[in-house]
DNA sequence: TTTTAATATGTGTATATACACTATATTAAA
DNA sequence: TTTAATATAGTGTATATACACATATTAAAA
């Protein structure tokens, strides 16, 4: 198969993918910037409060995250005081939980995440908005 | 409307949109490792080649990533010697172009991402393929 | 019991991303 | 002609991302 040069960029998968992310994250960090967080963050908090995982390499794979990247990320929401990593456990996992001040962040941040969400929702439509949700899944899932 | 914190993982468009990109470019920057070249560099290198933009800004409107994003990475690709930023013109607008070596490389990348994104392509079946690329598309051009 | 494999984590280094701010060039308006 | 608006670009700073490598713990195998 020959592919034209000018084919890539409207064809490449992982431009494509990262064209979505980028655009979609700077909208949502821009509604969480009063709060003085980011979705990144927003969504590490988010999963930490479910308590689905309990240690740092089982958070990285529920979040399709590099475990490195994510410890890194954890640094610096323990610097910011909003979670505890705790003491090794269990073969050295640590758990991770929020602090009062990481709950209550968390807390004020929902409601503007649902607003931005509902957004984004409503201007592509429900059926749309299914699609590329099943979409990203099978993306994420295939590899 | 109340909304499980529980959900957040599964629904946030913002987290799931950066799933599928960082798993898609993990695969896509695996496969271009032995040439040295890492999936966003292909991609711009590509598109300065099929010269459809003639400014930083235009370029970064096309890839959908912050001018100042691109301004960096285009640097990079000059410190390597694969591009060359030309002098200010009109309105301080700067055009790129490929080195000799840029050329040879990206023409190197190329049968290396086309497998890859064949392969991407078989395991999520070409259904569901088209339906992510326009499900993408839809994403980018929402906001 | 010692060795090996599997599990979990952290650090060094490089790249990607974007906002806030600053500077320059060109056109339009006063 | 001076001033304001618009288009383009670069830098400072912070965060996100991941590979390569090193380390510690625990279970399984020899």
């Amino acid at each position: 198969m020959t592919t034209e040069i000018k084919d890539i960029g409207r064809k490449c998968m992982a431009l494509r993918s990262r064209m979505a992310a980028r655009t979609v994250t700077r909208a949502y960090d821009a509604a969480l910037k009063p709060i003085g967080l980011r979705i990144t963050q927003f969504t590490v908090l988010a999963c930490i409060a479910t308590e689905l995982t309990d240690s740092i390499s089982a958070l990285a794979d529920y979040m399709a995250v590099e475990r490195t990247t994510l410890t890194r990320n954890l640094q610096l929401l323990e610097s910011k005081g909003l979670i505890i990593i705790g003491e090794e456990g269990y073969r050295r996992s640590r758990k991770m939980r929020l602090t009062a001040e990481g709950a209550s962040i968390l807390s004020a941040a929902i409601p503007i995440w649902e607003s931005t969400q509902e957004d984004l929702k409503q201007k592509m439509g429900l059926d749309e908005w299914n699609m590329v949700s099943s979409g990203l899944n099978m993306l994420t899932k295939a590899m």
